[in-house]
DNA sequence: GTCTATAGCCTGATAGAC
DNA sequence: GTCTATCAGGCTATAGAC
């Protein structure tokens, strides 16, 4: 996925052993991180390309060389974020959840980007509109297997069978642990003593959880 | 709240004994209800005078003379609500909360208008945050009264009894719910297919109840 | 009370310099 | 490969016509 393709900067320097100390990274890079945090903090759609170039002393121009469209730009600042998250498998995820939404209380830039332009995208024919769904689509699958995974054996059948709508328990309690965590993202945001987001999600994962092991 | 100040064609016929038949209502409340319209399926940042005068077959400035800025005019459209919403107080709430969901599975434009501006609203220095923001604090407050409502009067205690950051059990699974009705909007208006609003809604909620009559 | 004309600024993107 | 100059169009809001 590395986008990161280094410049002659980072070549071994020729004056000696020492690894070169890439004083300057990719300007394509920079440019990223700086649209990333001006979409967090602003919206998308509020977000020009002249604020975001005179982050960097360029002109709006200079900004878009690197991506070609404003719209390309944030399609590259969405995909950057898989590289710097690794998600375990099986039930060990559902605590990584957790461990999640505690270091998002720690990264209010990231938080705000994802949870304002995931939302943001719901309108019509936003450009993030088809990552974001498809996203979800996969969050759903991970995070139900990781509930099945959670639960005894015997409870694990009935939470995998699908209903005549072709919905699962296991696949209901994931989409409610994702709604949960990023609607308490807005509340935090908005208000960030009024909620305690980890907290907050530990207790619904093992509210659902514990419900499916009941049923029977 | 009523804002709908009637003009001169709701007045009683001269004519006839006959109520009038409200050929047209007050241009502001047209104004209203197709901000709100545009609001909803392309976000405030994404809609201009323009496009919400274009519908009325006016100009931009037309749009302005009735509220006199655009935040205005979100103000106004965000505090439409209020009049359409009548939420029941008691443990009833939770029930009204569940047919809440279900209805908004039927009106994508009010659902849209809700999660795409909370979110859009904790974006630096919004219009609508203070809004949102008080909104979310009596929401939290309500539903935590309707929580407690529902438990059994010897958990009701444990469930009222703040922790040492101030914030109750029952507070806290109303923070949940909201988050999970919130979170789920966004998910829906993705990809209707994909959850049931008002079925995972009662679940949460049952599941959350439950666990807080577990707890001794 | 209702709205248009117009101003003045800001927008994303193309064409082309170095 | 990196960026600036420039453009045509869109933006909100003021001033004032009816």
């Amino acid at each position: 996925m590395s986008e990161t393709t280094p410049t002659a900067d980072t070549r071994p320097a020729e004056d000696g052993g020492a690894p070169a100390p890439r004083r300057r990274v990719n300007r394509r890079e920079q440019i990223l991180r700086t649209a990333a945090d001006a979409f967090a903090t602003q919206g998308f759609n509020n977000t020009s390309l002249a604020d975001i170039a005179a982050m960097l002393d360029i002109t709006p121009a200079g900004v878009l060389h690197h991506f070609g469209s404003k719209t390309a730009l944030l399609t590259a600042v969405l995909e950057l974020r898989d590289d710097t998250d690794p998600a375990p498998e099986g039930s060990r995820m559902l605590d990584h959840l957790v461990a999640t939404a505690e270091r998002n209380a720690e990264r209010p830039g990231t938080t705000q980007l994802y949870a304002v332009l995931s939302a943001e995208s719901a309108t019509d024919r936003h450009p993030a509109q088809e990552w974001f769904r498809d996203r979800f689509t996969v969050l759903r699958q991970e995070i139900g297997d990781a509930v099945l995974d959670r639960l005894d054996p015997r409870d694990r059948a009935a939470a995998a069978t699908p209903g005549p709508d072709g919905r699962t328990p296991a696949g209901e309690a994931a989409a409610a642990i994702i709604a949960v965590m990023d609607g308490l993202q807005v509340q935090w945001l908005l208000d960030p003593e009024a909620v305690d987001m980890a907290a907050v999600t530990e207790t619904v994962i093992d509210a659902l959880v514990a419900r499916l092991s009941d049923q029977g």
